[in-house]
DNA sequence: ACAAAAGTGTTAATCTTACACCCATGT
DNA sequence: ACATGGGTGTAAGATTAACACTTTTGT
């Protein structure tokens, strides 16, 4: 009963960058096996000696020659027996965000091609990935509103008005821009620079950057982070 | 490179009940193998045509003969390489809830043993099973306060003073008996009965019961259920 | 001067918190 | 009559929601 156990291990993760006002996937088409010219999650087997945590960033280097700024688990599916046609193999997503404005591709080892594509623009997807995705972007609409994960997405210092952007597009509604500014503003945890963005017309805006250190002291304490309007 | 992996997969659950004003947890000794006289959760290997609900659910009812009202996968454990000491194993693990106030457990097939164990009198767990537990308890915690899983560690029918003080005695704090009963009755889930509890002193108080259709129904509409106090 | 985006305050409504006394039963 | 737990309302404070005009720059 023991050891006659055949199931791979896979991860796969979810890479969300943000540019343009739109949210985006990372996608990788394969040079060789059964993905071949298959647009994919960035995924792959997990090492015997290696952790859970290893296998994503190492194929997250392997296949995109990225680093991102949040990573977490997201859930493991496996209970779709036929899921890779190969064998069983159970997947262990992540989920993780990266600042994509000015982040290079490079189609590396494994890779055959590597892309950003806008959430409304997608492929065909291979295995059950697109339903991984569809959990991953509820994930992040809800980590939007309890913990302070927007500004991994954006540059380290940004306009307000990007950042409400920002919310406006994930959470996929509008935002007051008074109330959000003060609600933001009240957390302290979100400071002005001297700087302005450069932006072509209209009023030049400062631009701010989020204090990471202060938000650590401050959960610590107790304090949320949290967002919610109409 | 691609089939040479060698790691085992397991399921294993974290168990809750409520019974006398005390959260317990399920935990088993089994009769063979390494864990031969070690306090465990529930768990095991997973059979390679079998989903990861389904081996959860055949471990529950092989190693304690029962069946939940709540379970939710938790996290996948296997960043610890060293976590069975046999071979590397990676655990997915679940969130169960039962009323366990008159739930007979029955020691079946490969349990030696099956005890609830309040969360303040734990023995010593095998493997990692004291870590896993813990981010369980902080699940449930969570839980409670945004989804209606309090019901499902009561019996179907309970005292508003039962529900009061399985919320005071898992998250730990102090609640206001007027404030917790307007909240919860605003949301429109629970309702009265005709029926009265049994206590042996003071004035008889009526029952109540949880409407999960009501809720679910309410749910779809965008209702949040949410309970914050300070 | 006009277009474009940034910046800024107030008020009404809602929700949350704090708090204490009477009620129905068993002994 | 007393002990035990059940049941109930109100007022002050905090938070949220709704709402529109002025400012600064480039063209």
């Amino acid at each position: 009963m023991e050891l006659k156990q055949n199931i791979k291990i896979a991860v796969d993760a979810i890479v969300f960058g943000y540019a343009d006002n739109k949210l985006n996937v990372l996608l990788i088409k394969q040079k060789y096996g059964v993905l071949k010219n298959k647009w994919a999650l960035v995924g792959g087997f997990v090492k015997d000696d290696e952790t859970l945590n290893d296998a994503v960033n190492r194929e997250l280097h392997e296949e995109a020659g990225i680093k991102v700024n949040y990573l977490e688990q997201l859930y493991t599916f496996g209970d779709d027996l036929d899921r890779d046609p190969r064998f069983r193999v159970i997947s262990v997503a992540y989920f993780a965000l990266v600042n994509s404005t000015k982040l290079v591709l490079k189609a590396d080892t494994d890779a055959e091609d590597a892309r950003w594509f806008p959430l409304d623009e997608l492929p065909a997807l291979a295995f059950d990935h697109q339903s991984i995705l569809q959990t991953a972007q509820k994930r992040l609409q809800s980590k939007l509103t309890y913990q302070p994960v927007g500004f991994d997405l954006l540059p380290k210092e940004f306009l307000f008005s990007e950042l409400e952007t920002l919310y406006c597009t994930i959470l996929e509604k509008e935002i007051d821009r008074r109330n959000f500014r003060k609600k933001i503003l009240s957390f302290g945890i979100v400071e002005e620079t001297e700087k302005f963005g450069n932006k072509k017309s209209g009023r030049p805006a400062k631009l701010f950057k989020f204090n990471g250190l202060k938000y650590n002291k401050l959960a610590q304490e107790g304090f949320l982070f949290d967002i919610n309007f109409a």
